[in-house]
DNA sequence: CAAGTGATGTCATTCAATGACATGAGAGTA
DNA sequence: TACTCTCATGTCATTGAATGACATCACTTG
């Protein structure tokens, strides 16, 4: 991350990476697949704790709520460091091929909130739909919280995203 | 597509496309910027029309609504070919980079949908939601009408997918 | 016919990614 | 202590994507 700010993602060889850990190239590719997940090291975590919480809702409560939930735990997860989202995101942002991984990162979790979903009973075409529109909350939220005035706490910007959701989708 | 077919979009290089089509691996990469891009050749279109189509919405129109129409736009063109679609999805499905691509042009979708809404004068987090939302309901329908039943047209099913996201959206 | 333009080919190079094999440190055991 | 087994790492070689530099050839236009 440190060489990714100071010459840009593109600009940095995994040789350069691998050198400046001590390592070398052919090591790097033992712990990372790719150069790119360099970036999303540790994300897994926070797709667990998305089915866990999403497990631990009441059964009475509803698909979008359950989902809400779920990505509240995970705002609060990453909501306590603006700073380092802010770098990271800026990385992501100056490179098309990082926001490739970053999206399919997060169709994972479309996914993963729809697999819990329809173990809790919910059935197929509102599974989906809810988990894809959840997800498309936070991250308008995130976004906001990112670029915004600052003030508010990431899981307050993500549920007043929720709340703009349904006003929006009541709407039309 | 016949080469990816044949044995897999890995397994086949693009000195072999190139090949295929009589030209040098060199010339190649100067119609496509990526060996991805075959995949994708003449997606642009679609994304043009969607922005006419919502420009051309009535102003009355409710942000999702003129969204739902323009992508009922984009069904009735993919919709004509749903066995076209269906190898092509098949490609996509097989492989993660190309998972990774189309992921990026459907967020293009999305960004151009809600540029479109701030057009009209649909306000941040609403155009953005309603943008993401409305992708999200085409994808869902997508899928059902490739892997589904299979009666229904695809601009039905995008319809009735967006009836199932209001509904999922006000029980939540 | 000459000059210019665009499409393609050729060549060389960088770099990501992976397989095959060697080495060396440390854990555990006779 | 000596031996072996395992795991992490290094070394080497290779493939394939992607790009820049330059040459060539056809085709247009004055």
């Amino acid at each position: 991350m440190e060489l990714f700010a100071e010459r840009g993602y593109e600009q940095t060889t995994v040789a350069e990476i691998a050198e400046r850990a001590g390592l070398t190239a052919r090591t790097f590719f033992r712990y990372f697949t790719d150069k790119r997940e360099v970036v999303f090291a540790g994300s897994d975590v926070l797709a667990e704790r998305l089915i866990t919480a999403l497990d631990e809702a009441p059964a009475e409560t509803s698909p979008l709520a359950a989902v809400a939930a779920s990505l509240d735990v995970v705002a609060e997860l990453i909501g306590s460091d603006h700073d380092h989202s802010g770098r990271r995101q800026a990385v992501i942002a100056a490179n098309t091929e990082l926001q490739e991984r970053e999206l399919i990162k997060l169709a994972g979790w479309s996914r993963t909130l729809a697999d819990g979903l329809r173990r809790r009973g919910v059935g197929e075409p509102a599974a989906s739909l809810a988990a894809q529109a959840g997800v498309a909350a936070f991250l308008v939220a995130f976004d906001r919280w990112l670029n915004g005035p600052g003030d508010a706490s990431l899981a307050d910007t993500v549920r007043d995203s929720f709340d703009e959701l349904r006003a929006v989708v009541s709407a039309g």
